[in-house]
DNA sequence: GTAATCACG
DNA sequence: ACGTACGTGATTACT
């Protein structure tokens, strides 16, 4: 039989520390919690232990326990990031029933020796979890103790046995006592013997084997030096010392191993605690569902039989209309509600709805011939809809030629204007995390027997129900924080944009691309042929590993810190050897021919058009993404690259319209920063980088050099990312006190600027927030995270978040204001493509002059900042031309 | 599934 | 003393 017992307090600080600090919508935090349950069911499963119980400090960890990665020891205790867990993980323990012992007055540690010392007493082997090497006294024949450690969230960990405890220190482990008395331990207010450090302890002890020992010996014979008088006078520092190095074995636990037997958590209460933390996966990883309220027209228990009339059941309870008149009668009662919540199939064909007093599923096998005209009925914007992702929705309708009005709710939109960095907007998510809705699977319900066709008939009514609950909560959290304008005007309306343009898709030209495929290939051998005759043999060339064994080891090439072997590695070794700038070369090419040759062909539709889908909820700042392929990061800035740019090409007798802002980023800090010197210079007309290298190095506008320029403008970059002097003298080649004036100098010059970077980062510790302009949110807890280099991250993403976002918001109204614009004017033309900062309208070669006008307009009018808001339009047969 | 690399704004 | 610019996505290698 085996006991594992835990030492808490050490466990969750390895957690703390080890996890990067989470916190739920209320402002728990929770990494802690989070790790310490990892590292329990890491180590539980490696054990399979018998018994498990967890042992704490009375009040909080001791000074002994904050000894981890920079964390001084300190009187303040742990910090309150930390403490605000401790109770919480108390209730998780107790939720899962595993038994928790402390007593007053004694440590984790006594505590965990006593009871270590009762289960080898009464015959059990016990295992010991912790993160302390203190307890590694308590080693022997039937205690052994895991020493966990957290390196980048990942945990391992080391049984200490008795043979290896003494391979590495060469003794016994009760004499680690010994050691710690001679050494000390300055984390642990341990003094230690003055002037003796590991190394000489350890070289005493074993040459004498015991404290006593050391001390009978003491002669200057045996003791050369000095050591001799520090070892005199620190004999009662070191036996002092001892004691306060020793566990106790006698703390008045009532415990007895067969107290602690596991046995099976209080569901319930484990359920709400990991909802209340926002544990959605270990909900699922505890199988916690069981016992769940669920969702109106959802699934049953886990312990209800899964037969087959109870679906019929469940489905008899929503309306299944068969013909016009029971759909119309239908209509009549939804027109009433003020929302009518709406789930469909991804293939349309099946389709739930849910007002919360009629609820409906409407397929096309119940209603023939007359599906297509409900739909149509459905979205020609008579009723209010909600749904969860309006634009996946609204692409499926486009794409039928079905109208397309009537959405005015997107639950997905909402939870991500709300939260922007929770990165998952899927619907079972959100319901629960909202509404304590359990959405059941549709892979559940398949395992469960069910045919896809039956599942989906059950799935969809209990979306719409969950979409109907999620309204309530989301648009009062909008309402809460000011975002409605930002949802209703904005992101909600530009679903419809987006839609369209993913629809419409860019036409490439499949033929010139293939050209260009065969043309990388010839280039790539030659140069791989180069690589395999400088190095000597062949190898992946693709496989940093082996490229970095070849050029450092085979090549003798000096490495960096980390053997990395990316561009700006190699850009420094290019006069060392000839084979780095093939390497370089090839790379380029490989990654030309995969991503962008090959990987384009690959997506190219029957119609010679690629679509992208351009993500809405996933960036922090709420820029777009774009995947499947990513058009916003073809190539441009090389030559070779840029000849991608020509494949991509308008239908015949049409044309790119392609406008981008010029500096909208530093408009807009300007304007955010209400920086009186920086809008003069952008109020002057003049070249902007040009002004900045003027006034920062303290030239005449004349003399600004084109290298004085771009100094300039790597400045500028770095102030608008949040700036750090290292990376912005690595980044223009200066020495690091030179970079340093360069941003000092810049900070004056533009002091509104120092003066708006403080001011956001001083909000966002405050509120825990930072917003654009239009008022979208980022939260950054990690402002008050206790690292430094995360603080630091933070800070930065602070600094940039307003001013990246505020860009963000104006390109997506001047999206919106283009849109409306050509539909207004009875234009042809059509949006295909943002970039960010750029945005590509498809037009009838007799509409160009119209469009480059009528867009510049709206893009430049989209916002009216403190400085002109400036967009520049380009005509051409391809993108290349255009741009 | 993650890390390394590199493409974009 | 430490570690080093913001925001993305695709491909490849490797665990």
């Amino acid at each position: 039989m085996k006991l594992m017992i835990l030492d808490g307090n050490s466990v969750i600080n390895r957690a703390f520390y080890g996890v990067r600090l989470l916190s739920t919508k209320e402002g728990q935090y929770t990494n802690a919690i989070y790790g310490f349950l990892n590292i329990l069911e890491k180590v539980r499963a490696e054990e399979s232990p018998e018994a498990l119980c967890v042992a704490f400090d009375l009040h909080g960890p001791t000074f002994r326990h904050e000894m981890y990665e920079g964390y001084k020891a300190t009187r303040h205790g742990m910090p309150l990031e930390l403490a605000q867990q401790m109770p919480v993980m108390k209730d998780v323990l107790r939720a899962m029933n595993i038994p928790i012992y402390a007593c007053q007055g004694w440590e984790a540690d006594d505590v965990i020796g006593t009871v270590a010392k009762r289960c080898s007493a009464g015959g059990w082997d016990c295992v010991v979890v912790t993160g302390d090497r203190d307890s590694l006294q308590l080693v022997d024949e039937r205690v052994t103790v895991k020493l966990v450690v957290t390196k980048g969230g990942q945990t391992g960990s080391t049984n200490y046995t008795p043979e290896l405890f003494r391979e590495e220190y060469g003794f016994d482990p009760i004499h680690l006592i010994d050691l710690k008395a001679l050494m000390g331990d300055s984390s642990d207010n341990i003094p230690g013997v003055a002037h003796v450090g590991p190394k000489k302890a350890s070289e005493l002890l074993l040459k004498y084997g015991t404290l006593d020992g050391v001390y009978e010996n003491l002669s200057p014979q045996n003791m050369k030096g000095k050591l001799f008088e520090y070892l005199r006078d620190g004999r009662e520092s070191a036996y002092l010392s001892y004691d306060l190095a020793t566990i106790r074995l006698n703390a008045p636990v009532d415990f007895q191993p067969g107290d602690a037997l596991v046995t099976e958590p209080d569901r319930k209460a484990l359920y709400d605690l990991f909802l209340k933390l926002e544990f959605v996966k270990l909900i699922d990883k505890y199988r916690l569902r069981g016992d769940v309220p669920v969702a109106a027209h959802s699934v049953r228990h886990e312990n209800e039989s899964p037969e087959k009339t109870e679906w019929r059941t469940l489905c008899a309870a929503t309306a299944t209309p068969s013909s016009k008149a029971e759909f119309d009668a239908l209509l009549d009662g939804w027109k009433q509600a003020e929302y009518l919540a709406l789930a469909a199939s991804d293939d349309l064909e099946l389709l739930a709805l849910d007002d919360g007093t009629h609820p409906a599923l409407l397929t096309r096998q119940d209603l023939g011939m007359n599906y297509d005209f409900a739909l149509t009925a459905l979205f020609s914007g008579d009723l209010k809809l909600a749904v969860h992702g309006s634009k996946e929705l609204l692409r499926r309708l486009l794409e039928r030629c079905l109208p397309t009005e009537g959405v005015g709710f997107d639950a997905e939109v909402a939870a991500y204007l709300l939260d922007s960095a929770r990165g998952r907007y899927e619907l079972p998510s959100l319901a629960l995390q909202y509404c304590q809705i359990q959405l059941p699977d549709r892979k559940d319900l398949t395992a469960q027997g069910l045919t896809e066709a039956d599942a989906l008939r059950t799935l969809l009514p209990a979306q719409a129900a969950a979409v109907r609950a999620l309204i309530e909560p989301l648009s009062l959290g909008l309402k809460e924080q000011g975002l409605e304008t930002l949802y209703y005007e904005m992101d909600l309306p530009l679903c419809a944009v987006l839609a369209r343009m993913e629809v419409e898709g860019v036409r490439v030209d499949a033929e010139a691309l293939h050209a260009f495929d065969e043309m990388l290939k010839t280039r790539i051998e030659a140069a791989r042929a180069d690589i395999y005759r400088y190095a000597g043999g062949e190898f992946n060339v693709n496989s940093p590993k082996q490229l970095g064994e070849v050029l450092f080891d085979r090549l003798g090439l000096p490495a960096g810190k980390k053997r990395s072997t990316s561009v700006d590695v190699l850009e420094k070794l290019k006069d060392k050897h000839p084979i780095i700038g093939r390497i370089m070369e090839y790379r380029t090419l490989t990654k030309l021919q995969a991503t962008y040759a090959e990987g384009l062909l690959k997506v190219i539709g029957p119609d010679g058009r690629v679509r992208t889908t351009f993500q809405n909820t996933v960036t922090a700042t709420g820029r777009l993404s774009s995947t499947e392929p990513n058009l916003q990061n073809i190539p441009v800035r090389t030559d070779l690259g840029a000849e991608i740019r020509k494949m991509f090409v308008p239908e015949p007798g049409w044309v790119f319209v392609d406008a981008d802002y010029s500096q909208i980023e530093l408009r807009v800090l300007a304007h955010m920063a209400g920086d009186e010197a920086m809008q003069a210079a952008f109020n002057s007309g003049e070249d902007v980088h040009r002004v900045t290298a003027s006034q920062v190095f303290g030239v005449p506008l004349e003399e600004v050099t084109p290298q004085l320029r771009r100094s300039a403008k790597a400045v500028n970059f770095g102030i608008v990312y949040g700036i750090s002097e290292f990376s912005l003298a690595e980044d223009i080649g200066v020495s690091r006190a030179e970079a340093k004036d360069y941003i000092e100098s810049y900070l004056n010059k533009y002091h509104g600027v120092r003066d708006f970077m403080g001011a956001v980062v001083e909000q966002g510790t405050k509120e825990g927030y930072v917003a654009t302009l239009y008022g979208r949110r980022r939260y950054l807890p990690e402002l008050k995270d206790g690292k430094y280099t995360v603080r630091e991250a933070a800070k930065r993403m602070a600094m940039n978040s307003p001013i990246q976002g505020t860009a963000a918001d104006i390109i997506k109204i001047a999206m919106l204001r283009v849109q409306r614009a050509l539909e207004a004017a009875g234009l042809k033309a059509r949006l295909v493509l943002q970039v960010h900062d750029e945005l590509i309208v498809e037009c009838p070669e007799a509409e160009a002059e119209a469009v480059a006008a009528l867009v510049t307009r709206e893009m430049e009018s989209a916002a009216r900042l403190a400085v002109p808001l400036t967009a520049e339009a380009k005509t051409g047969r391809s993108w290349y031309e255009a741009k």
